[in-house]
DNA sequence: CACCTTTTGGATCGCTCGATCCAATACTCG
DNA sequence: CGAGTATTGGATCGAGCGATCCAAAAGGTG
């Protein structure tokens, strides 16, 4: 072995992650991508094989890390209807703060501007949206099995309630709703429960 | 008064719409656009400003057709909970029609897209939010006074809320979630009315 | 300490981007 | 019918794109 790498890949995906939810796959230049990372472009290239492919680790890392989040708040002590609630109060809070300068979440933008011409991110969105599914079908059921929640609806669909809940709210967000009106609509969304 | 122009405005808008709503803003290139209107680079640029002129033309068009669509429906003679249900039966079959190479919706890609990093597009949308807002907040108030709607929930807030689930049902469908998954979506949705 | 492999910075590749310019064209109007 | 003007096609602009290449640098290994 020779030279050793002066920077941690893992810390340059996480820059290439901020720099592509910031602004977009398209319009994220690879000079963009150096400038977040403070790489070199034969740094970049020497360790990615493209921009596509660090957008796809950059995508990777951002699951990863919104899934463990999810995963955190589902497992707490909370009554499962209150961590529906507070699930989506947090993507509220996420939309409305006042240095979110409306990047909103990376998923979300990428199902919109990526998924329909690129069928890896889209076959690595789909297997993301399986992940988070299950996750909330498995809390509704056992939710529903102590008791915890009364209605009879299926619990895979609301499941997927919730999640579509989510996009609608960034995406209201995105035009503009401000948070009083988001808030009254995740309260109303919870009726099905 | 001189030579006069070749091509109808409208026309070009239309085709330029159709070609931003295939492939996104940024991916949407000036030479698609001459490729979408049949029209040369002089000509478009001698009658809109630029690409991005172009662009908020193409956004109006849109609005002003799917806002239509949307009063039409409402306008009908259903009960106001079926037209609500109609409406996202609707969306459910434009994401999910087989010839819809997934461009999903114009306005939903532009809010996620554009919006966060162009003021005018972003005031664009905001107002069109707006009227679809108050159009459905109409319907929704008025199927209550005719008895046709019996909850107490805001006329406002369900609006708002069925705008939402719309880009919802839209962020869903690109993330592949199948047609019987959104059906029952737009079903559970409809419990807070 | 010198060799050898890998990384690094930076020049450069061919291409396409949005936009402009100009000469040729074609139509209205006096 | 000729003068004048707006439109048109197409060449062209400088800039920036994603990607590649190469020589210089650097540190582990003998």
């Amino acid at each position: 072995m020779a030279r050793p790498r002066k920077f941690d890949e893992a810390r340059a995906v996480d820059a290439a992650m901020e720099a592509f939810w910031a602004a977009g796959y398209e319009a994220t230049s690879t000079q963009d991508l150096c400038d977040a990372t403070g790489l070199g472009r034969s740094s970049i290239y020497n360790t990615f094989k493209s921009k596509h492919d660090l957008f796809e680790r950059a995508l990777a890392r951002y699951m990863e890390r919104k899934n463990g989040e999810l995963a955190a708040l589902l497992e707490g002590e909370l009554p499962t209807r209150q961590k529906i609630r507070a699930l989506l109060q947090r993507v509220i809070d996420e939309e409305c703060a006042d240095d979110a300068d409306g990047r909103g979440c990376l998923v979300v933008n990428s199902c919109v501007e990526v998924a329909a011409h690129d069928p890896s991110v889209a076959a690595s969105l789909e297997r993301d949206y399986g992940v988070r599914l299950e996750a909330l079908r498995a809390v509704i059921e056992s939710g529903r099995r102590a008791g915890d929640l009364t209605g009879d609806r299926d619990a895979r669909t609301l499941a997927h309630l919730v999640i579509a809940t989510i996009g609608g709210l960034r995406v209201s967000a995105r035009a503009g709703v401000d948070r009083a009106a988001l808030e009254a609509v995740a309260d109303a969304a919870l009726a099905a429960f």
